[in-house]
RNA sequence: GGCGGCGUAGCCAAGUGGCUAAGGCGACGGUUUGCAAAACCGUUAUUCCCGGGUUCGAAUCCCGGCGCCGCCUCCA
């Protein structure tokens, strides 16, 4: 089975291929960091995670890559709006993002690049750039010249002179073409800057992912994703910056991830119209979330609404009801048992269709009321299901726990003690005081289930 | 003005030329239960925004409408 990959720079589906046998280099797009990660931020590092455990899945050694962008004018001016240092703004925000990273089971990157230590490198490129024929120096800024980068638009799709027209670049008298970008900014009083070949200043904007990916990954190298929203001018503006700098390719697959939208409108930081992701956390289950963003297809837009957050919340309780009822320990999964290889190969080929996650989850619900059916009719091949499916909703990067969720010895033996202490009035019909004792435990939280098997006990996930 | 996308059940959402139009939420009925919960079974789109056309055959392709959205400026 190969997987077909949407690519952006094509506008069709391709056949993966990795640069290297085996390997897969993966730079995602992270924050500029001038303000708290929201849902939508969120929306595309799922998307990345997906990307990344899927080919990991498929047997590839991946090797990913997200940046934070710690300097640009926005930052700049947000700390300058606070009062407090730049540095402190991106690393408060910067905290932010790992603590809802790692809420939401979001896989390490290999490693989290900041343009802020890698100066150098975005000089060299810069320097290449201008030794090639593609920039030119001007007040001591440095800006990238569009009209001799022939590929220019061939991510987006734009042409120059359609840019001209819509003429909501400002005039910039020491810009050859109003569309050139800086890739160099000469250093302004009360400003943070570095020493550079054309005097102090920082880097643009763009450069800096143009220097980071290559410098970590080669050119070219095989996929950089993103939203949307970066097609234009960021992901347009790297590949001139890195095609122009080395004279080859940059990057082979381009993943963009549609919009979260609010009410219709895109949730983002200009609009202030935004939902920080650790907020929402606060009120559901990181799988939830996972499940509500994976429901919808990567490429589609979805609406934010915590109407379809409870609805996720609902679908998501199916498995934990289920794993909640097995035993810590799960089998070993044999996929050549051809009960067990059918699902895998439903899974894998709906993933493999441009990581179709709706339809991969259509096939964990059906392997779950599959194995729910086998658990009620005590047939034993049960568990090997469970097993497969904690793997499959693994893979999609949810979290998965089996067994009763541990407490602690303690309130475990407390427990078991009023399971049966109540099982004895239930069998002396005493109901009033066994439904008194479930309503109670239940408002605390604890849900109890009578079964033919005896009573079990576990938590509503809400206290 | 330029470029791109979308319109599938009460709601969300796959499917993009041919098996019974996935799956989830919700709703209703049944089995089970002391009552619940959970689970299981069943029902919930003769039809895919509207109108033409191509085809043996279209939700899927083409043309024309209507409606919604994104990008073109900082943004995941």
């Amino acid at each position: 089975m190969a997987l077909r990959i949407y690519n952006t720079l094509t506008r069709t589906k391709e056949e993966f291929r990795p640069v290297r046998e085996g390997r897969v280099g993966i730079y995602f797009c992270g924050m500029t960091v001038q303000d708290r990660p929201h849902v939508g931020h969120m929306r595309a590092f799922i998307t990345g995670d997906i990307v990344w455990r899927y080919l990991e899945f498929k047997g590839y050694d991946v090797f990913y890559l997200t940046n934070f962008t710690d300097i640009d004018d926005k930052i700049i001016m947000k700390s300058k709006d606070e009062g407090i240092d730049w540095r402190m703004l991106a690393e408060r925000n910067i905290e932010e993002f790992f603590k809802a990273a790692n809420l939401m089971n979001l896989k390490p990157a290999t490693h989290y690049p900041r343009a802020t230590n890698h100066i150098q490198e975005i000089i060299e490129m810069v320097e290449a750039i201008m030794a090639n024929g593609f920039a030119y120096e001007s007040n001591g800024n440095v800006y990238f010249e569009v009209e001799k980068f022939a590929g220019y638009g061939k991510l987006s799709g734009k042409k120059l002179k359609d840019l001209i027209a819509g003429a909501r670049v400002e005039p910039d008298p020491n810009k050859r073409h109003p569309a050139d970008f800086a890739l160099w900014k000469a250093h302004k009083p009360g400003e943070p800057y570095w020493h550079s070949p054309w005097g102090k200043g920082r880097p643009g904007w763009h450069i800096e992912c143009s220097a980071m990916s290559t410098h970590y990954l080669g050119q070219p190298f095989d996929i950089h994703g993103g939203g949307t929203d970066l097609i234009f001018p960021h992901h347009e503006n790297e590949i001139a910056q890195a095609e122009a700098a080395r004279g080859v390719k940059f990057v082979n697959f381009w993943i963009h991830n549609e919009m979260l939208n609010l009410k219709g409108e895109k949730m983002s930081k200009s609009t202030g119209l935004f939902f920080a992701i650790i907020d929402v956390l606060e009120h559901y289950d990181p799988n939830a979330v996972r499940l509500y963003l994976l429901k919808s297809h990567y490429r589609s837009p979805i609406d934010y609404s915590e109407e379809r957050l409870n609805e996720a919340q609902s679908a998501w309780s199916n498995f934990v009801e289920f794993f909640s009822k097995l035993p810590k320990e799960l089998p070993e999964i044999n996929l050549s048992d051809p009960s067990l290889a059918k699902w895998v190969k439903a899974f894998e080929d709906a993933m493999d269709d441009d990581f179709n996650t709706p339809k991969a989850l259509a096939v964990a619900f059906e392997l779950l009321s599959e194995a729910n059916r086998l658990f009620t009719a005590g047939d034993e091949s049960f568990a090997a299901h469970a097993a497969l499916l904690k793997m499959l909703l693994e893979v999609l990067g949810f979290r998965v726990e089996t067994g009763a969720q541990a407490l602690g010895q303690f309130v475990d033996d407390l427990l078991e003690l009023i399971v049966e202490v109540r099982s004895e009035l239930r069998k002396e019909r005493r109901y009033d005081l066994a439904d008194k004792i479930r309503d109670r435990l239940g408002s605390l939280g604890v849900l109890l289930e009578d079964t033919p098997e005896g009573t079990i006990w576990k938590l509503s996930g809400r206290r």
